[in-house]
DNA sequence: TGCCAGGCCGGGT
DNA sequence: ACCCGGCATGGC
């Protein structure tokens, strides 16, 4: 079986058992822009707190944000854990979209993909994960998302080198998938799912993953 | 309790 | 070109 029907096959499979996760579905590009940043290497409970309370104080805008005092901005977004460097990351992000596309969402996604990613990774504190997560959750573009979970279940089914890059990944998926942004969307959730259920750190490889059925 | 979470940067080899 | 420490809160 090549890639393309492995991935398809596990897709099917991690939609049945999981169904949908329903990423970032209703709030709003600018706040899944924001939460891009705020959930860097950190659990997404701890992000919607520090959400709220971007929301409660009424910072949760561009203007706002932009105009705000950057140590302001930490502390209220102190539950999503590394506050100070998130608030400067955030800061600069907002800068850029300000500064560049006035704000504006339509205007910000109206660029080609790939030109909005590049312009994306130059912003200090937004990496390959940030970049890729903005464009496909904000933008709704068919950008895949890679993460360490993804990294982690591939490498263990030998389905890709442990030496392999960010972009070696993620071209894996795109290079054999339908250009869909709602199908990457989908299934990058569900890795993220499977990698809590079964394939966790420190653990030698996760027998009961549901992708040893394909291979 | 220690380990982990939807990473990324900067400094040292 | 890699490697690694730092960043920090909350949940299990």
């Amino acid at each position: 079986m090549n890639n393309s029907r492995i991935l398809k096959k596990y897709y099917d499979k991690l939609l049945k058992n999981f169904g949908p996760q329903r990423w970032w579905p209703g709030d709003g590009p600018f706040e899944v822009m924001v939460g891009a940043v705020l959930t860097q290497n950190t659990n997404w409970g701890n992000v919607e707190r520090a959400i709220d309370n971007l929301k409660q104080a009424g910072k949760l805008s561009a203007t706002a944000i932009h105009n705000m005092r950057t140590d302001q901005l930490a502390q209220l977004i102190r539950p999503s854990g590394y506050f100070n460097i998130k608030a400067k990351r955030l800061k600069g992000l907002i800068k850029w979209f300000v500064n560049r596309f006035d704000g504006d969402i339509e205007k910000m996604f109206s660029r080609d993909l790939q030109g909005l990613r590049e312009e994306l990774l130059s912003v200090k504190g937004i990496g390959p994960e940030t970049a890729d997560s903005i464009l496909l959750y904000a933008g709704n573009l068919p950008s895949f998302v890679v993460d360490a979970y993804t990294y982690r279940i591939l490498v263990r089914h030998n389905l890709m080198f442990e030496e392999s890059t960010y972009d070696d990944i993620k071209s894996f998926f795109e290079d054999n998938l339908p250009e869909d942004a709602a199908m990457y969307n989908e299934y990058h959730a569900l890795l993220v799912q499977v990698g809590k259920t079964y394939c966790k750190p420190r653990e030698p490889s996760c027998k009961a993953c549901p992708l040893h059925e394909f291979l």
